[in-house]
Parts: C-alpha cells; structure tokens; sequence
DNA sequence: CCAAAAGTGTTTGATGTACACCCATGA
DNA sequence: TCATGGGTGTACATCAAACACTTTTGG
C-alpha cells in the first residue's frame, strides 16, 4: 500500500519571501546577502521543517530574519524549474509580504547583512530569485487596485498625501490629489484623528486610521481602488 | 559546502488539478476515483518527476488521463499543511484548468473511473481536496470577472447565449441578456461568423469565434468582465 | 399562426476624469 | 508676507443598470 509512495523522489523545499517597505518616497525590496553565495544578493528564504505548514515556515523565517510578527503574508507561486538551485533541486514556495518600515527598523537583527533596494533600481539575485520579485511587485500593482491593502506598509497613523505617494510609488505614476482623496475617503474604511502632522509641511495634514472592524471586511470584497 | 542541504527533509511532491467543463447548462469539475483510496472521489493528480518541472507535470499528469493537450492550465495554490495526507507528508501544488468538454469526450481514457460532478452538488473528496475545489471555484470567479477566459470552457464556435449561459453558471446567477451581449460585444473580443447556430431554436442564433490575436494580448490587461 | 428563443435601444443614475483655487502655517 | 504643501468643488464624459418590444422560424 504504500508502494506508490516509496517509488517517488523527494524534494527539498523552501520559502522565500519578497518583503516590501516603503520609506515615504519609494517602494522597497528587503535583501540579503547569506550562506552560500555571499557575493550575492537574495530573498529571505528557509527551509520547510517537518512539523510545520507553509504559511507557518514563511511566517518563522520572517520572524528569525527580521524579528517581525502578525505581518502582512500571502502564497505568491510555487517556483519548481528543475535546475533554478544548480546544486540541488529544489521546489520553493514563494511569498510576499508587507511590513511597516518603522516597525522593522527597530527590529534588525545585526545577524544578516540585509538592505533596502528600490523596486526600480534592483542588483542581480540569486537563482530565479528575480522572476519572483518581478511577479510579486506584478501581483501587489494588481492586488493593490482592488483590495486597500496599501496601508499595511504605513504606520497605524498616517495622512493622505502620504498614503498617495505610496500608491504613486507602487504605480509608478502621480495621481490627482483630488480624485485620490475622494476615492480613499469614499470608501469610508479611514478615521480622521484630531491630531496633524508636525514637521513636514507648515500647515500640517491631518492623521487618519484605518478603521480595522471595517477593513477585516472588505479585505475579500472587490474594490475598485486606483483612481485617475 | 552542501552540508546546509543535506542537513534537509525532503518531501513528496504532488500535483492536483481542479478540472472545470461546461455541459452547457452547469458548471463541472471532473473528479476521478484512484488508487488507494477507492471509495473516495479526488481530483485528478501525480507525482512530480525529476526531469520536469511543476506546470510540465501537472499538464502531463492531465494528458495521461484525459489525452488533452493545449489547454488552459494555470497554478492555484501550493498546499502543505503537514498532516494533509495522513500516510507521508506530501506538498501539493493545485493547478486549475478549463476545458472544452466536446473534447474530452472523444478522448476521454477508459482506463480511470472519471465523473464530471456538478460544482453546487459534490461528493465528499479526500484529503483537503475539497479545500481545493472550494478556492478553485474563488479562483475562477474573480478573475473571469476581470479576464476573458470564459471562452476556454466552450467549442471555438459559440453563441451569445450559450456564453451568457456559461457565466451565468459560474456566478450563479441571471445576467440581463441585453447588458450581457452589449458588455461581451464590446470588447471586441468577438467575430461574427454567416452561420447560425441550427437545432436548438427555431430563430437560431450566431456563431462567435475569439479573435485570438487580441484575446492573447488581452489575457494579461484588466477587463471588467461582469455585467448586470 | 403561434410558441420560443434571438436580437436590439433608451433613459437614468453613478462613477471616473479633468481641472484651479483658497487655506494654514513657519520662517 | 511669502513659499510650501494641504485641502476642497464643479462640469463633463463614460459606464452601469433597469427595463420591453420586435423578429425569426419550425411545427
């Protein structure tokens, strides 16, 4: 009976993680530079353990790199080409993730060497490690413009000039404040606080919230969220 | 220097394609009855083999047992829970795939007990199969809403409203026929053949082929693709 | 000539888009 | 008082939604 399952080959399997920040200015990639090809820049990655699911793997090894919880995390692809390890053949189970620049920041851990690289502006990566930024940063532009998942890489507390400059980033284009204002508010998944932002500008944007009853919601609803 | 690797489980690796037809009256998913577990329905899967990779296998595994080739076959979700198969761990990766029933009909292979089930009326799957069917289904819905690709589940030449019949089948729902034809016919997606469809009505409605070179560059571009 | 399905048009409301001015404040 | 970024409103075009009658033809 269990023949059928002796005959196969077994793979190894890995998670790999495209992590994305955003500094106020442009959309980032976390990288690291690790074990084997040190001359090289890749994903965050690991490796399956027996006793854990993939989701719960990609969550650990986020976790162990960059000490971050309850993060933003969603199965991108399944990369399984035969040789994309050259050394052994490997199935890796790609996703991505959102994270709060400032929640990160304090977190680093100094084990790995890691930097921030704009979207636009990306080195070489190991193995097929680039097809997977390329179709992470093709999902988020996709999954972006109908579901209000921008505000998982800003602070709790955040204004709408800058949550445009994040969507101008993801896009890589400028919206029309107006249109772009309307649309967010029209959604009524944001709490405008009392307070302003101090320092910036001179007249100070007001701070909203997400208001998170609602947005847990929406968050499987169709939304139809890039304006002009 | 493979030390890293070696030190790592290897797991089995499947593949499970959800299968969906069109009678022309509902929408079907093709489960099979195999190997170890004979009184179970399951979707139609394989072992991942040495030599290929993951879309290769699940478009070999699908050939072997329907004889069909060429056909609509896109990655739905890599499944890992550790005890989702309770004799040896096992990581699956489930790929949906349209098909042209009237195809598979002539080539259907004798030698697998395969049913095609009704998607509001299925039997008990194993495994987490059943999980599987449930996100193809959410799958299929969300992005037939926005791509074109309900014309992989009819004949090359179909009416209006056999189409109309088809998404109505998929939402589960009764579109406006007028909103309908308008909406489909505009974008342009569709060639009016001189030949009417004979048998069915007494009018007898028009032939309609894709015009393929702009469904092609359209599969990738946003569409919205549901009327009323 | 009748039943059954095919085919087509109009009105109304909602949403998207383009566009420009005043406001608040710190220096 | 001025420079900088924040905030808002309106007109027009486009698209979605609701809705009903005429056409064709085999029996």
């Amino acid at each position: 009976m269990l023949d059928q399952y002796k005959q196969q080959h077994p793979y190894l399997l890995a998670l790999d993680s495209i992590i994305f920040g955003f500094d106020g200015e442009s959309l980032k990639v976390l990288l690291v530079k690790r074990g084997v090809e040190e001359q090289t820049w890749s994903l965050m990655g690991g490796w399956l353990q027996p006793n854990e699911g993939l989701e719960q793997a990609a969550a650990r090894i986020l976790f162990e790199l960059t000490g971050l919880t309850d993060v933003y995390l969603e199965q991108l692809y399944a990369f399984g080409e035969p040789h994309r390890d050259p050394i052994v053949r490997t199935i890796s189970v790609a996703y991505f993730s959102l994270v709060k620049v400032a929640d990160y920041e304090s977190k680093i851990s100094e084990t790995f060497q890691a930097r921030w690289f704009s979207i636009y502006d990306l080195p070489i990566l190991l193995f097929d490690h680039g097809d997977m930024v390329d179709l992470a940063i093709k999902r988020l532009r996709y999954k972006a413009a109908q579901h209000p998942i921008g505000f998982e890489l800003l602070p709790d507390k955040f204004t709408i000039p800058q949550l445009k400059k994040l969507y101008d980033a993801i896009y890589n284009t400028n919206f029309d404040k107006r249109n772009f204002s309307r649309k967010i508010l029209s959604t009524n998944l944001l709490i405008k606080l009392d307070e302003k932002q101090k320092g910036f500008s001179r007249r100070g944007a007001y701070y909203y919230q997400v208001d998170l009853a609602k947005y847990k919601q929406e968050t499987d609803s169709f939304l139809n969220f890039i304006p002009t």
